[in-house]
DNA sequence: AAACCGGGGTC
DNA sequence: GACCCAGGTTT
C-alpha cells in the first residue's frame, strides 16, 4: 500500500518527524497554521448536515474516489449515483476499466456526455494497468501525470479516499473560500487561483483532511449556492466577510465579459427624389436571416461603384452619415452609413428580385432590423405609423 | 441566453 | 503564464 511518509517538494525543509499511522503518509506540511481556523466548525457541521452515506463514501478507495469525481465534475450528485452503481458493478476495479473496449465504455458512459473525460479515465487506467503494476498511485505526482487528473482532483482521490494531506480546489470550495475571506477578482486569474489554494492549503486540518474537505464541498454545494446561499445555516457566517459585508451575490467575481468581438459593415442609405429607400433581402440564414435591410458592402468598398453595378446609374452625391453600433449576443456591429442620392429612381432594381424600393409608408409596415429602423427614423424625422390595425 | 466547470491545449 | 476551448447543464 502506501508506505512511508513521502515528502518531496513540501515547503519546509526539515524532514517530517512525525510518522503518522497507516497509511496517513503525510505529503503536505502547513508551515503557517492560519490564525482562525475554519476547519473546527466546518468539520463540526459536517457531522450533523454533510452528505455521508454517498456511494463512493461506503467504500472510499482511490478508484472509487477518483470514478466519483470525474463523473461529479460534470453532473450533480443524485444523477450521478445510478451512473456510478451501474460503472462500479461493470468495471469493479481500474484493470477492468483498462481492459474495457472503448465502445462499451462509451456505452457505460452514455447519458453523461463529456466523452473526453471517459477517455481520458480509460486512457489513465491503461497507464495504471502498464506502469503501476495496477495500483492507482498515491503520490499526488505520480496521480498529475494522468490524463485528467489536475491538481484538484489528485487532492480529491488521495485526501478522501487516504486521508492524506492535499487541499482541493474545485468549484464549490473556491466559492466558499472566496466569500469566507473576501477574495474578490476572477478565479481563473492566476494570482486569484494561487491565493484561494493557499487559503486551501492553510485551512486544511492535519487530521480529518477527508472530512474536512468533503464538507467544504458539501458546504459549497448545500448552503453557500452560487445565488440565494443560506447564510443563517452556515457554520461560517459569523467569520464571513462576504456575508458581514453582504456581498455573497457578488462573490467569487464571475469571469469577465471578454469583448465581444467587432465586426463591421457598411450600409447604405440610397434614396431618390422622391424619398423612396433601396432596401435588399438579406440572405435566409445567419443575422437577420430574410428580412429587409439596407444594402450592405465591406466598408473599404466603393458606395458609388456599387450603385453604378447594381442599379445601372452612378449616384449624384454620396455622404458619410453617422457611424453606430449595435450588440449582438456574440459581437458587436459596427454600423458605418453611407447616404447616397440618386437623379432619379433606379428602375433597374426591378430586375433584381434581392432589391426593392419603398416609401416611407412602407417602410413602415414592413420588418426591418432594429438599427436600420432607427436609421431610418434619424433620416427622415421618425417614419410615419404602421398603416392597418396595430394592437 | 448566459454562466459555469477542472483539465488540457496553445501561443 | 495568460488565455481559450470543449461540451454539456443549470438558472
Amino acid at each position: 500500500m502506501c508506505a512511508g511518509a513521502v515528502v518531496m517538494s513540501a515547503p519546509t525543509p526539515t524532514p517530517q518527524a512525525h510518522e503518522t499511522h497507516g497509511a496517513s503518509a503525510t505529503v503536505m506540511s502547513a508551515p503557517h497554521p492560519p490564525p482562525d481556523p475554519i476547519a473546527p466548525a466546518l468539520l463540526s457541521w459536517r457531522e450533523h448536515s454533510g452528505r455521508k452515506d454517498l456511494p463512493w463514501q461506503r467504500e472510499p478507495t482511490p478508484y472509487r474516489v477518483w470514478v466519483s469525481e470525474i463523473m461529479l465534475q460534470q453532473t450533480q450528485v443524485a444523477v450521478v449515483i445510478p451512473y456510478f452503481e451501474r460503472f462500479l458493478a461493470r468495471l469493479p476495479t481500474v484493470l477492468d476499466l483498462a481492459g474495457i473496449a472503448e465502445d462499451e465504455l462509451m456505452a457505460l458512459w452514455s447519458g453523461l456526455g463529456y466523452y473526453a473525460r471517459a477517455r481520458h479515465l480509460h486512457r489513465a487506467a491503461r497507464q495504471i494497468r502498464d506502469q503501476h503494476g495496477g495500483i492507482v498511485p498515491t503520490q499526488i505526482e505520480s496521480l498529475l501525470t494522468l490524463p485528467g487528473i489536475g491538481r484538484s482532483t489528485a487532492g480529491a482521490i488521495l485526501s478522501l479516499a487516504l486521508d492524506q494531506r492535499h487541499p482541493i480546489l474545485d468549484g464549490n470550495v473556491k466559492r466558499v473560500l472566496a466569500r469566507v475571506f473576501g477574495i474578490t477578482g476572477w478565479p481563473g486569474q492566476t494570482a486569484v487561483s494561487a491565493r484561494l489554494w493557499t487559503l486551501a492549503e492553510q485551512h486544511t486540518p492535519e487530521t480529518q483532511v477527508a472530512a474536512y474537505n468533503q464538507g467544504m464541498m458539501d458546504l459549497g454545494a448545500t448552503v453557500c449556492t452560487r445565488r440565494a446561499p443560506a447564510c443563517e445555516r452556515c457554520p461560517l457566517a459569523d467569520r464571513c466577510v462576504a456575508h458581514q459585508t453582504e456581498r455573497q451575490h457578488e462573490l467569487p467575481t464571475p469571469r469577465p465579459r471578454r469583448p465581444l468581438p467587432e465586426r463591421r459593415t457598411l450600409m447604405l442609405l440610397i434614396v431618390d427624389p422622391a424619398g423612396e429607400v433601396l432596401l435588399q433581402r438579406r440572405p435566409g440564414t445567419g443575422i437577420w436571416g430574410g428580412l429587409w435591410s439596407l444594402p450592405e458592402l465591406d466598408p473599404s468598398a466603393d458606395p458609388s461603384d456599387w450603385c453604378l453595378t447594381r442599379l445601372g446609374r452612378l449616384p449624384r452625391r454620396v455622404e458619410m452619415g453617422l457611424s453606430r453600433r449595435h450588440t449582438f449576443s456574440h459581437f458587436q456591429l459596427m454600423i458605418d452609413l453611407a447616404v447616397v442620392h440618386l437623379d432619379a429612381a433606379a428602375t433597374r432594381a426591378g430586375d433584381d428580385p434581392g432589391l426593392r424600393w419603398l416609401g416611407r409608408q412602407a417602410l413602415a409596415d414592413i420588418g426591418l432590423p432594429t438599427p436600420v429602423k432607427a436609421i431610418l427614423e434619424s433620416h427622415q424625422q421618425g417614419l410615419p405609423q404602421p398603416s392597418g390595425d396595430v394592437q
